[in-house]
DNA sequence: CCGATTTGGTAAATCGTATTACCATTCTTT
DNA sequence: AAAGAATGGTAATACGATTTACCAAATCGG
């Protein structure tokens, strides 16, 4: 900048308040142009560090997520992503796992306040460490889907409204004996959508015991054993709402592995979509939950002024709403 | 830091230089011990601004991928995200589509050389214009696969191969007219995996016409639209070498609307491997390749000294091998 | 006991930008 | 023509580290 100050035959301290936008700054129109051209000329481009430290601020978020390979999580990314970008700031990913022991540079950058917000999925000791030092420094937190004591904001999903969507679907079509694949136990989301499921059938009054709920988790492996030990406990079970579709896949394989037809024996029903979904065997039937916009929420409550402490959202735009392929059938009886 | 140095009654430049484990500093363990002791109990960490500033380092790695959601690019997501913590580094993440237009604070932060390294994998607008601004500051790159004019590294995977390794296995089954489903034309790793089918193909005294070969792409509806327009050229074929998994899982689906049955008339085997092609209807045989290990030397390759111009590696380990899986049989003929 | 060496530090100059608090002029106005 | 306002800027400081060059006091060898 000293450099296009002196071509220019000015101090730098107009170069910097005509770059900056200074509505105070009185120029005259040839000097500015003068300057614009040789900023032009000289290739300037101001050194983002030095405006970091003199700014206190670095337009840089965090997202840590427990893995970007679950499609589920990809969508988080890519919403968020988009969000950063289009608030002018860079998205910092972390994947759980690399983060959790060690010292390393993201949590560093965390613990010294050097970035703008904080967005955490999922729980752990990665977005337990991250939190901590989040909260030391006063980091924008916001975390998706499962609340803390700290002080950050919590976006959700309709978590309760998707799961008795998913339900009703099922009696619709006729299935009065339904089970339930849940996620990880004792997090907001997963128990809100086993409320969702037990809430709808309830309404119908019907039963949903606890034999026919399955606690497992949202990848493949959790899924397909998860689904046995369903069936095994509830072999009556004509319908599943399984509350996460990466692991109502897992299922799929599950319910194959035990030569039972879906949709012909069983209907199966899945929280959240993904594209592949419409590729195995049978096409699953979804509830669609806006994903990617929870990750761009999540971006923009940082990059807005609201008071994150106890903040409490819910992403109910786009509505949850079902995405209907082969899973799911009439019930035969 | 200030306050540190005076409550430990020293100047800061020992405080400094103790932090940052400078040889040559002398103190005696007492002020040493002391110097620690405040730095906990005041809980102070160093400004992170200040310090890229001063050594105009920010021990940040920009990594830009055409779309999070598809399973490979994930993966090289993953690997690279593991080696930058491994480093010490943090990783910024930006996705092809939301870079292309308007201005956006990463690609402001290369063209300000105010990251360390850039990654990018594809081409595109968003990769154009990232390069081009890394190239006036000189920042060190690598390209993911597809090569470029600028001075950057290039990494590849042993795609032609991996391409020849598929083929054999058709050509193993009993399969002698095989078509390849390749990927977007113009790119060397794309002619690499069709030069791999064909130098296969060729090596068995086998043909393989133009009219067997479809250029796609990478996704799922390139896939299914591509498989279709392969049949129609080449209705023959009875073994398919997919050169991307995705596309294959979407050429499954082609098949499937084309009532081709899979493998009992035509085999199909993929290049790359992610944990949904087990999940699929048949379960994809595919040939794994190295992404994680490919996202990871990219990084690493940054954070060396290596001189990266004209820089040209294969990832080759692990080696390309097969995971045998449903969707390729015995030719029934 | 004197000069040399070691010990244990310090002072000060960057790094590159943002911003506050002030001017000199020149132009109006009466 | 003198006072007041507008024009077009400038000087200086702070942001928070790192690092080079230097130095006083203590120790040591002879």
């Amino acid at each position: 900048m000293k450099e296009v100050a002196k071509a220019a035959g000015v101090s730098t301290a107009v170069v910097s308040r005509l770059l900056s936008g200074d509505k105070t700054l009185r120029v005259s129109a040839a000097t500015r142009e003068r300057i614009l051209r040789i900023v032009e000329a000289l290739d300037y481009t101001p050194n983002v560090a030095a405006q970091s430290l003199r700014l206190a601020r670095s337009r840089l978020i965090a997202l840590i997520v427990h893995n970007v390979s679950n499609p589920v999580y990809a969508e988080i990314v890519s919403g968020a992503e988009a969000a950063a970008t289009a608030r002018d700031s860079a998205l910092l990913l972390g994947e759980a796992a690399s983060l959790e022991t060690g010292s390393n540079r993201l949590i560093d950058l965390i613990g010294a306040g050097a970035i703008d917000g904080l967005v955490l999925q999922g729980a752990g000791a990665a977005t337990d460490r991250a939190l901590a030092k989040a909260v030391r420094k006063r980091v924008r937190t916001v975390m998706l889907q499962v609340e803390t004591e700290a002080d950050s904001a919590l976006i959700s999903l309709p978590d309760q409204e998707a799961a008795a969507i998913a339900t009703d679907h099922l009696l619709a079509l006729g299935h009065e004996r339904t089970g339930c694949l849940a996620t990880a136990p004792g997090l907001r989301f997963s128990q809100a959508r086993v409320a969702g499921w037990r809430s709808e059938m309830a309404r119908h009054g019907l039963e949903a015991p606890d034999s026919r709920l399955v606690w497992a988790g949202s990848d493949l492996a959790l899924g397909r054993g998860g689904v046995k030990r369903l069936i095994d406990q509830a072999p009556e079970i004509t319908g599943i709402v399984a509350c996460n579709a990466v692991a109502a896949i897992g299922a799929l394989a599950g319910l194959e592995d035990l030569e039972i037809d879906v949709p012909g024996e069983v209907s199966v029903i899945a929280l959240h979509d993904f594209p592949l979904a419409d590729y195995v065997t049978p096409a699953l039937t979804t509830v669609r939950m806006p994903l990617a916009e929870m990750g761009a929420a999540a971006v923009n409550l940082i990059c807005g002024d609201a008071d994150l402490a106890k903040h409490h959202v819910t992403i109910d735009r786009p509505a949850p709403r079902i995405i209907l392929r082969r899973s799911t059938a009439r019930a035969s009886g």
